[in-house]
RNA sequence: CGGGACGUGGCGCAGCCUGGUAGCGCGCCUGCUUUGGGAGCAGGAGGCCGCCGGUUCGAAUCCGGCCGUCCCGACCA
């Protein structure tokens, strides 16, 4: 490809409105072209890329058995209706001219199932079907480019199972499939156990990609035994000192103490010996009170775990209500809602409030003098110790890049997607849903693999695997040189672009590095008078002057 | 949805406080010179100053409303 004829509008200075790495150097080097709040166009390069990954996913979606169709994104608002998801905010609505609703699909687990409904054997199990789509969402907040955007295309895959058995063979399946599509996309990442989140379904396992910009925060170990989104995390914390201990619990009083800080420095005492009341209102109305203790955050995706819902922190007048003192005294002695605390509070004595401002009481034990439901409730912290071995924990921000679900029967159930087994007993089909989304491989690619010139793209993700630049005042022999190596590198196989622009040799040296072919090849009149040519690697810079005629050669064993 | 910021040629910004002929850098077009890390000179094109309304003799500038975009949070298949 000539750059002379691409479509390639790089920009000199980072756009004004744009954060995050990959957003900034994707815009600028022509790669993506924003038309509103998440909503992106990719541009010739950019599309390139996206189909690089396309085709590694594709390439490995078949490995296991995958059979690629199409299904539409307008789809009638009765499959989502069935499924109870219709109600999700996040949902586009519309309707036809005729006033039937329709909605723009999230993922297509109501469309692959109504397609399901039409294996009706045991004998045509297990089925793998995905497909490229557009996914649209109506998001609250669309952020950082290609990150977190409105409308985008997804490999989405399902798999049809009779059984548990089957679907965990399926499952296991396309997690392998998964590594292989981020190890040849060149990425570092993680597979963690996830939350579900709304698509329904048991275990779910999330692929996150360490980077500089990210919606997640990923923690690992430093021993490389342990990954999870701080989202389910466990920490190991450290063990508090506790005070000596007390036969029953004993008052204190604490007037103006409203803080674990406070409350920790007014008893002399450690704030790990301490316990932290959350009141909370589940969407029932109904009121329960987490406990965590005093060092430590309530986690809020492990409470709505535990609560089975959404919950809101309760106001001051239902906390009021609830136990009869305010939020900074509250304690699990004597309460009548239900107290849901935090496994660490299981052994040893700790101060808590007494529901009745400006009093604490010492000496609180679990099981002794109050009856709460044990779970894991506090979110892991940066010096807490690994779970597994006890090595120093770490927190970085990450892109979810792929996810996989379980999802049982509860797509198939609503939508009647049933098979006769061996028996002739009609059963719901047993899924699994596969979900890996291009641009943020792109976005994450950019995020690990850039310096301050631009991007390094790895090879299999590179617009093109070569660029060519011809400088000097590129004259008729320098060009047709520089056209020569081109069409030899292609011959071999090799993608390439050539700078054939009239433009001084810094500004295509500068459009390169922010472009971030894996190698640039430099003609000019200098190089030839030798018959040779400058190969620069984009990564790590090291450049040689290789003779024209071993280029693609050369080429080939360093790419 | 709560908090904050911003909206001025294609891009990045100044001007606004204190109302009076719309400016700078980059890019773009033409010509000449130049050509191994974002050239120089000369000439030129291009702007509903986000939108609507108000105040005023007069509004990019002051006031009100709306819209849009970004950032933090809530949310997040």
């Amino acid at each position: 490809m000539r750059a002379s004829q691409l479509f390639l509008p790089t920009l000199r200075e980072d756009p004004g409105d744009a954060e995050a790495v990959s957003h900034r150097l994707l815009v600028r080097g022509g790669f993506i072209r924003q038309v509103s709040a998440g909503l992106w166009t990719f541009l010739p390069l950019g599309w390139r890329v996206h189909q690089k990954i396309v085709q590694i996913v594709r390439e490995e979606m078949d490995a296991i058995g995958g059979q690629e169709m199409l299904m539409p994104v307008l789809t009638p608002a009765e499959l989502w209706q069935k499924t109870g998801r219709y109600a999700i905010p996040e949902v586009f609505k519309l309707t036809d001219r005729a006033g039937r609703p329709l909605v723009l699909p999230l993922t297509h687990e109501e469309t692959i199932t109504f397609h399901a409904r039409e294996i009706s054997s045991y004998r045509q199990l297990p089925q793998f079907l995905y497909h490229f789509q557009t996914k649209d969402r109506d998001e609250p907040r669309p952020r950082g480019g290609l990150l977190r955007v409105r409308e985008f295309i997804m490999k989405d895959a399902y798999s049809f199972d009779r059984d548990e058995e089957g679907l965990e063979q399926s499952f296991r399946l396309h997690e392998a499939a998964y590594h292989r599509i981020f190890e040849r996309c060149g990425l570092e990442y993680y597979a963690v156990q996830a939350e579900s989140g709304m698509m329904g379904g048991s275990e779910s396992a999330d692929f996150l990609a360490p980077a500089g910009s990210g919606q997640n925060t990923l923690v690992t170990c430093e021993n490389g035994d342990y990954a999870a989104d701080l989202e389910i995390a466990r920490g190991v914390p450290r063990a508090p000192e506790f005070p000596e201990r007390l036969d029953a619990p004993e008052e204190v009083q604490t007037p103006g103490v409203t803080t674990i800080e406070g409350l920790a420095e007014r008893l002399g005492i450690d704030s790990a010996a301490t316990s932290k009341a959350m009141p909370v209102v589940r969407n029932d109305g109904t009121v329960v009170l987490g406990l965590v203790r005093g060092d430590d955050r309530l986690n809020e995706s492990k409470m709505a775990g535990v609560l089975r819902g959404g919950f809101r922190p309760a106001t001051d007048e239902e906390i009021r209500k609830a136990f009869g003192a305010s939020g900074g005294s509250l304690g699990p002695v004597g309460v009548s809602v239900e107290v849901v605390a935090d496994e660490t509070l299981r052994e040893g004595q700790f101060v808590s409030g007494a529901n009745r401002d400006g009093v604490h009481l010492r000496g609180i034990e679990a099981g002794r003098d109050y009856e709460p439901r044990f779970a894991d409730l506090r979110e892991a912290r940066e010096d807490d110790a690994c779970p597994k071995c006890g090595g120093r924990l770490r927190f970085q921000t990450a892109i979810e890049i792929g996810h996989i679900f379980k999802l049982g029967t509860f797509y198939s159930m609503p939508l009647e997607a049933t098979f006769l087994d061996e028996s002739g007993s009609e059963r719901p089909l047993v899924m699994g849903s596969y979900g890996i989304g291009p641009g943020r491989i792109m976005a994450a690619a950019v995020e690990q693999r850039h310096d301050e010139h631009g991007i390094a793209w790895p090879r299999a993700l590179a617009p093109y695997e070569v660029e060519i630049v011809a400088i000097g005042a590129a004259g008729p022999e320098v060009t047709a040189i520089a056209e020569r190596l081109g069409e030899d590198l292609e011959a071999a196989g090799i993608s390439v672009l050539l700078d054939d622009r009239d433009l001084r040799p810094g500004e295509k040296f500068a459009d390169a590095d922010l472009l971030g072919c894996p190698l640039r090849v430099t003609v000019g009149k200098k190089t030839l008078e030798d018959g040779r040519a400058d190969v620069l690697v984009r990564r790590g810079r090291g450049e040689q002057r290789v003779p024209v005629d071993a280029l693609a050669a050369h080429v080939r064993e360093v790419l």
